[in-house]
Formats: C-alpha cells, structure tokens, sequence
RNA sequence: GGCGCCGUAGCCAAGUGGUAAGGCAGAGGUCUGCAAAACCUCCAUUCAGCGGUUCGAAUCCGCUCGGCGCCUCCA
C-alpha cells in the first residue's frame, strides 16, 4: 500500500508521488506574528507536525519550511498601539509561538524563514511578473492581474466571474480590476519599508509564500499546507504569482487542516470565542491536548470542549501507566516493535493521515498488553508461559511506544507524565506532598487497626479534592481523578 | 447570491458499495475489608428524513430538514 493524500486542488486523495524521491519538499503557512497562538493555530502546527513526523517514518528525506509573516498590516496596527517598532511586535510573538509550540512537542520545521529576510527574492518575482505582463504598477503599488491568469479560482472551485468582486472586497480606484491584488504596496510614513523599482514599500501577503517556498524547495514542490480558510485567497494568489511568474504551477499537493470549533462555531477573533494555547496549557496536560487533536481527522472540524480534552487524557494517563510496566521490564526503545502491528499503523497512516484510526489500534493494543499483563501477574515467572507472554508484552509496548512516537506522543518519561500532572494537582488543592503523604500514612494505620470507617472518611476526604487513593500489592498509590 | 463541507449510540468519533472501529459515560462480573486501577461481559437490526440506483447503501444519485465554512484579515 502506497500513502493516498487528499489533494485539494483535484478534489480527492491521490497516490503520492515526490517529484524527486525520496526527498520531499513541504512549505507550509506559519502565522502572521501579531498576537499570542489560538488552539487553532496549534491544531494546524500539529497536523503538520505529524505529516512531517509521518513521512520521515515512510522513509521520505523531507525539507520542511514553515514560514512566519512578519511585516503585514496587523502587525503595523498592533504596533502603533504599543507605541513600538513593529518588527519588537514580530520578535515578540515569534519568541511566544516558540514558547507554546515548544511546550507542545512540536519538532522543528528545517527552514523557518521569516518574510522581511526575503525581499529581494520577491522583489525579483514581482519584476518577472511585470516583464510578462501578469502585474502592473500603479502609484509606487503593483497588482496582480488576475484575469491575465486563465487557472485563476482552480484551486478554491471559484469562477471568476462568480466573486462578486466591490460587494465585499474593497473597491480601490487605483486597481485596474476589483479582483487584482497587491504585490507590493507603497508605503505610508512611519510604516516599516523597503526600496524597490517602484519607490519605498513593503509586499503583499501572499508575494513572501511564493519567494520563500521557491527560494527553499524550487519553481515545483510536492506539498503545501495550511488552514482551509488560506485557499482562498491566499493560497489561490500564491499560485498565480507563482505560476505566471515560473511558467509552471508550484505545489503538486495542497493539504489543508480543519478548523477547531467552539460550540460548533469557528474559533475566532471576531467572534471572542478563541482560547490561547497558553490558557489551555494551565488547565491541561500539553500532550492531551495533542492526543485531543488527532482523535479526529485533520480535514474535519473539531470541537473544542473541556469533556474532549479531559477524555484524551484519561486514555494518555492509561498509555502511559502500561508504559511504566514497560519500563519495569526493560523496553528502551522501539527495536523489537512488532512488525504487524507497524504495518497495520501504516495501513491507517497511509489513507490520508487517519490519526483517528491509528489511536485507536493503539488502544486495541493497549487493552491487549492490559489483559497480559493481569495474565502474567499470576504466572509463575520461571515458568515457559511467563517469559512467552513476556516477551509478546514487550513487543507490544514498543510498537505503541514507537507508532505513538511517529504521532509525536508518549515521548515523555512515564513516570515524569504521571507526576507532573500530580504535582500541578497539589498545587491547586494547596496540599504539599508531605502533607498528603502524612494523611496516607493515617488512613494505612487506620486500616491496619481495622478501622475501615476512619480509613473510608480519610480516603473520601481527598476524593472530594480530587485525589484517587489505590490499595496495591506494592502499597498505597494516589493518582487524580477528573470527574 | 456563488462555491463547499457536515448530520453515525447519552457524549466524542472512524468507516464512503458487502452488511456499524475505538474512546468517554452507563450496567453486571473478576479482584478488593470496601474501593480504585486493570481485565471480562453487555450497551446503534441501524447511520437526519423521504424517494431512487443496485443482488446488496451509512456509503452512489435526487429532494427535504438541520448545522457549519469560504467568498474581507484569519490556522
């Protein structure tokens, strides 16, 4: 079986073929540096960090590039309302996107190129485009001339003549035609600016994607990415440049993620429906909300509910308790996976990145090594039985390390995963860990005297905070409960 | 107005022509002083509704109802 995409431009999934295997070239949009990151926007880095994460895993030698938009008229605004320079605006929040990405386990793009590094390279595209015909300039401005583009609207299923260009889009008398769109734009004073052929000034949007992917990974790509809402105009206007400037279209995929919804509504600024990711970050454990995001399919869109994100760590905190069996019995790392289990993930992986799916063979196969491991736990351990099933334990354990791994989870130690989210539990309750050890060590004397009254007050005690106490052959275990 | 997506159990969610994965919640059981965890068993004759195509449809087609997105900056 041979990994099928779902290819925006065609409308299905395809077969894909890299132009030059095995290497893959991969541009996708990063975000436009003028504010703090939304689950949105880590919902769009996760999906791609997986797409990445997963072709490495076929095999494929991947350059990835994501950019950061950092000169644009929301940063400009958002400037002037700190009263700095708008390139500390772009610093600024390039250095949170790191921050939250980071704490999301997020693997590093090869290229992380910034707009403002590369202006001669979309100074040069623009230039080429005038000599062709496709652009003109207009009052130190220069448009793209859309109707000189005849694949214009191929990507988004939009006919030209359908847009009701004026209605919604501004009508600006400088343009030629309502549908074309800036390039380059004159610039104001006190607004960042750049020489050019045509006077001081600063580039469109959409000119940085073309420089920067052709500069990266050549006139043709294999897969571009980013959210839906970017296919128009966006991405649409990056192929036409792209394509009336090179003569020959630049991406052979186009992948886009869905959104995450809130209440079934997008998640955005307008609507003041958004959460941070540093928000949700204080309430949740940085991996559930990973696991939380790939439980559907990326092109789907997702809800967003406190019930979602705290289901996703239940099933991570059972992962990672098998996981620490593992540990007990010497898995290190994924070298004796087990190979069906490897072909089945890729079976799922391949039909489009069905992370969905993939979960949930982890699932079965972690009820799987679940029920061997209450098996072996009333075997004698020299027996035969004892070290077969042993040995199929931890085989399991590694593939879901492993695959899990390729999904960019499970990554921490199982113990530092537990505790963590214990000592954050502490915390809230305002209960130090001795103080909670102290009362552990009550309830074990009460039990020991036969006191099972004061010991189910002492136990109930800490339910009411949250806190789970389990009696275990290896003693007193305490873990937190959601509900 | 144009283009497009979605509607699967109490909730979340796969499946897109061969007879409904998985998770959460719930019920019963094993274990336990009792619990918890883990495990076992059960939990959609049915996929918004109505027609049609087919030997066969949740999956294809048409219509209806409901929800959402893009067409303006947006992951």
């Amino acid at each position: 079986m041979s990994l099928k995409i779902y290819n925006t431009l065609t409308g299905g999934k395809e077969v894909f073929a890299p132009i030059n295997p095995p290497k893959v070239g991969m541009y996708v949009c990063g975000v436009t540096v003028y504010d703090l990151c939304h689950i949105g926007h880590a919902r769009s880095t996760i999906v791609f960090d997986i797409i990445y994460r997963y072709l490495k895993f076929s095999g494929y030698d991947v350059t990835y590039v994501r950019n950061f938009t950092d000169v644009d008229d929301k940063i400009i605004n958002r400037a002037n309302e700190l009263g700095i320079k708008s390139s500390e605006v772009a610093a600024r929040y390039i250095d949170e996107f790191n921050t939250d990405m980071g704490a999301l386990g997020l693997a590093s793009p090869d290229v992380e190129p910034r707009a403002t590094g590369h202006i001669p390279e979309m100074l040069e595209i623009i230039e080429s485009l005038i000599e062709k015909g496709k652009a003109y300039e207009l009052n130190g401005s220069v448009y793209f001339s859309v109707r000189s583009f005849p694949e214009y609207g191929a990507l988004s299923k939009r006919n030209i003549d359908d847009l009701r260009s004026g209605a919604r889009v501004d009508v600006d008398d400088t343009k030629k035609d309502p549908l074309d769109f800036a390039l380059w734009k004159a610039s104001k004073p006190g607004e960042p600016e750049w020489e050019s052929p045509w006077g001081m000034g600063r580039p469109g949007w959409h000119i940085e994607c073309s420089a920067m992917g052709r500069k990266y990974l050549g006139v043709t790509f294999d897969i571009h990415g980013g959210g839906k809402d970017l296919v128009f105009p966006h991405h649409e206007n990056e192929i036409a440049q792209s394509h009336a400037s090179s003569g020959s279209a630049p991406v052979k995929v186009w992948v886009h993620n869905g959104f995450v919804n809130i209440n079934s509504e997008k998640m955005s600024k307008s609507l003041g429906n958004f959460s941070t990711i540093k928000d949700i970050l204080k309430q949740y454990h940085p991996e559930a909300v990973r696991y939380f995001l790939l439980t559907s399919h990326y092109r789907s869109p997702i809800d967003f509910s406190p019930q979602a994100i705290t289901d996703a760590h239940k099933n991570l905190a059972r992962f990672y308790d098998l996981l620490s069996t593992g540990m007990e019995l010497g898995v290190t790392d994924g070298s004796n996976a087990d190979p069906s289990m490897v072909e089945k993930f890729r079976e799922l992986m391949d039909d489009d990145f069905n992370t969905a799916t993939a979960l949930s063979l982890l699932l079965t196969e972690l009820k799987k090594m679940n029920h061997l491991r209450d098996d072996m736990a009333k075997m004698k351990k020299k027996s035969d039985d004892y070290k077969n099933s042993k040995e199929k334990l931890l085989a399991g354990i590694a593939s879901i390390k492993t695959l899990g791994g390729v999904l960019g989870l499970f990554g921490l130690e199982p113990g530092e995963f537990i505790e963590e989210f214990k000592s954050e539990k502490l915390k809230e309750i305002g209960m130090s860990a001795d103080q909670l050890d102290a009362t552990i060590k009550a309830r074990a004397e009460a039990r020991k005297e036969k006191d099972f009254k004061l010991a189910d007050t002492i136990r109930a005690g800490l339910d009411d905070k949250g806190i789970k106490l389990s009696d275990t052959p290896e003693g007193v275990k305490w873990s937190v409960s959601f509900d």
